[in-house]
DNA sequence: GCCTGATATTTCACCAGCGAACTATTAGCC
DNA sequence: GGCTAATAGTTCGCTGGTGAAATATCAGGC
């Protein structure tokens, strides 16, 4: 009984009857919206059934690639939250988990004393080097209805969508 | 400062170089996930936003639009479930949420007492038609990007995908 | 009619993420 | 040097969402 095929259903049937209720409703918009949202949510559940196993969700994870990714193995919380698309916040509660797990180290900047250090260690990266190639075939299984074209043509769509927003998101930025 | 283009930038440069030191790391469809997930999050962001002033989230509002958008105004928590891709312990705090503001009713199946029967009020139905107009706008600049044949091929690789990991989601789903 | 198992919904305890307020430090300005 | 404003992180209290267990009802075999 699959679930995401009744949602996807559920919206082409529930806009249109909007629709006609409620003229002047932006019907493709509000489908690309909805498709949107219920893929991205589906493969970031399957994700993390996948990382579940090595105590992650997606966010801590996507911190420690970005520093496992990064120059140095350096970064600060507020550079991380940049990268990672999170907030201060909850960039605390990650560094303190992934800490905790000795996969980061914490240390202060000498330059500014207010900054703090995220240090990915040797047993981070060992982690990273292990846990990372398992979870590649389902990833590739994912988007295996895809033909190169269709890859490539999905990839720029979401690049430029991507960058298309960005401005309205954030309104008080001046790119 | 754009958040979204920092992100993306960070998506590329990083799986650039995890790919040096991980060799078989699928680029392609890293770059799909993070790319997709990254513009769902900002797009559910800026929509809630939008959302809040009527003190609702995305969730409820689904829900709302399901009852409102459904043949007879009516549901069961079970296929609001399914519709709204929920879990029914959350579809029980939504329609506390809608009920309590009168916006959808209780009430009992005759046929099968198990079952609870939501229906959207006529508050409700008058609580749509007011606040969804004014929320189009917006979500046409979100897609003002695209044009119509983007926006067509957009919607098909998405909903292609969509029903492609539907099955690889939920394992033992019988199509 | 009664027992067994399945189904629909709710309750409970918990985790992740957020905004607002707080602390510590730095930078600029007089 | 000292006052003010800005910045980097953290803490706190709250909301949204989840899995597991509990509750209530139904369906089938006997």
């Amino acid at each position: 009984m699959p679930r995401i095929k009744t949602c996807v259903e559920a919206i082409y049937e529930g806009v249109g009857r909007v629709n006609s209720r409620i003229p002047g409703l932006p019907v493709s918009e509000v489908l690309l919206v909805r498709l949107l949202m219920l893929t991205a949510g589906a493969l970031l559940r399957e994700f993390e059934d996948k990382l579940k196993p090595y105590g992650l969700n997606d966010s801590d994870f996507r911190t420690l690639m970005m520093l496992y990714s990064s120059e140095d193995g350096t970064g600060t919380p507020g550079e991380l939250c940049l990268l990672a698309d999170q907030k201060p916040t909850n960039m605390t509660r990650i560094a303190n988990a992934l800490a905790k797990r000795d996969l980061i180290s914490r240390s202060h900047a000498t330059h500014d004393r207010r900054q703090v250090v995220l240090r990915i260690t040797p047993a981070g990266r060992r982690f990273v080097a292990k846990m990372l190639p398992p979870m590649f075939p389902s990833l590739v299984e994912s988007f295996a209805c895809f033909s190169a074209a269709e890859r490539k043509t999905f990839e720029r769509l979401l690049k430029k969508l991507a960058l298309h927003i960005d401005p309205l998101v954030d309104p008080d930025a001046t790119s």
